[in-house]
DNA sequence: TTCTCCATGTAATACGTTACATGATTGT
DNA sequence: ACAATCATGTAACGTATTACATGGAGAA
């Protein structure tokens, strides 16, 4: 089932936004554990429009051309995202271009092994950097995430998550460069 | 772009297979960072043929009824996969709605929180299990993974980021239940 | 002026899961 | 005899990405 409703519904709780800042706020602070494109936001903050979940103010300035739309929660849409909040998850899945080619790698494949492994390495190390930036970001507004302990939590665990990736990373190549794999 | 082929001609370098083995294999392997379905894989196995990279060896006893195709890869097949290892990757994505939940989370969710917590480090442990029955079987076939060095750092990667979920969910919960989360 | 980013939206396409249909084999 | 698992396949459906169309605002 279509998720996109309730992440968007629960970015709102914090305050209205434009499809485009969800669309951001999506990129920047969650793009660890989850994705969403134009295609679905727009189509969707009219169904909940719709569904009375959230209500629009556009920017009417001019006339025909479109321009700004805010979005804000209501009651029913805050009260459907704490109904979903305790709904069973579906499960967790990961595709992994680069772990499924090291899975299936022979000897043969060496080569083209190292690369993928450093490009790894190098793309772990930016998303840290991504995550430093982000965390500092939000202990300046200790006063917003006063309501959100659990962002520092998830936050912590992507970074360890990606540690251990880069770590990981760094290790095997280490051991392929001196030879002894094994 | 649609990866199955690749997994597919993959797995049929270490000896024929049906289209039910594959499945089951990519499942049982792979599960922690790919997942592939039988209406990709049974489809994906006739255009392989179709192009000329796998041959197929009905087990032709009876006359119509559907039975059993061991599938082999073919020279081109193979050098398709050696030139797919050296392409470059799409980003990985994860999809984890209990995340996504923990994410958005405020107190007022407090309750469903310790039970999604709760579920994922049940999950985690579970998957640990799994991963332990494999990694044995896995050193049972030393000649096999002759081969396949990459194999077992790849399942120990799975193992590492298994440990990190489940202590993380069970740290949280720790401090949830203590009533010291910052 | 031109580029980049902000901003909204739709349509085409591709991808992936699920449900269904069918039947053989193996173990209890 | 029955259930579970092996085995192949298709059709329908739902989801998600991409490309495209359009245009404003601000910076270089």
């Amino acid at each position: 089932m279509k998720k996109t409703r309730y992440v968007i519904l629960g970015l709102l709780r914090d305050g209205s936004l434009t499809g485009y800042e969800i669309k951001k706020c999506i990129e920047v602070r969650m793009s660890f554990f989850w994705q969403e494109s134009f295609g679905q936001i727009y189509p969707e903050l009219n169904a909940l429009l719709n569904d009375g979940f959230v209500t629009e103010t556009a920017d009417e300035r001019k006339d025909n051309s479109r321009r700004k739309k805010k979005y804000a929660i209501t009651a029913e849409g805050l009260s459907e995202f704490n109904r979903w909040m305790g709904e069973k998850n579906e499960k967790d899945t990961i595709r992994s271009e680069s772990l499924l080619k090291l899975f299936l790698a022979t000897d043969a494949n060496a080569r083209d092994i190292v690369d993928q492994l450093n490009e790894m390495k190098k793309q772990n190390e930016e998303k840290l950097l991504l995550f430093a930036f982000y965390s500092k970001q939000l202990s300046e507004y200790a006063d917003l995430h006063e309501n959100h302990k659990y962002i520092h939590e998830v936050l912590s665990l992507g970074i360890r998550q990606c540690e251990l990736y880069s770590s990981w990373s760094d290790s095997l190549l280490q051991r392929l460069k001196d030879g002894h794999l094994r």
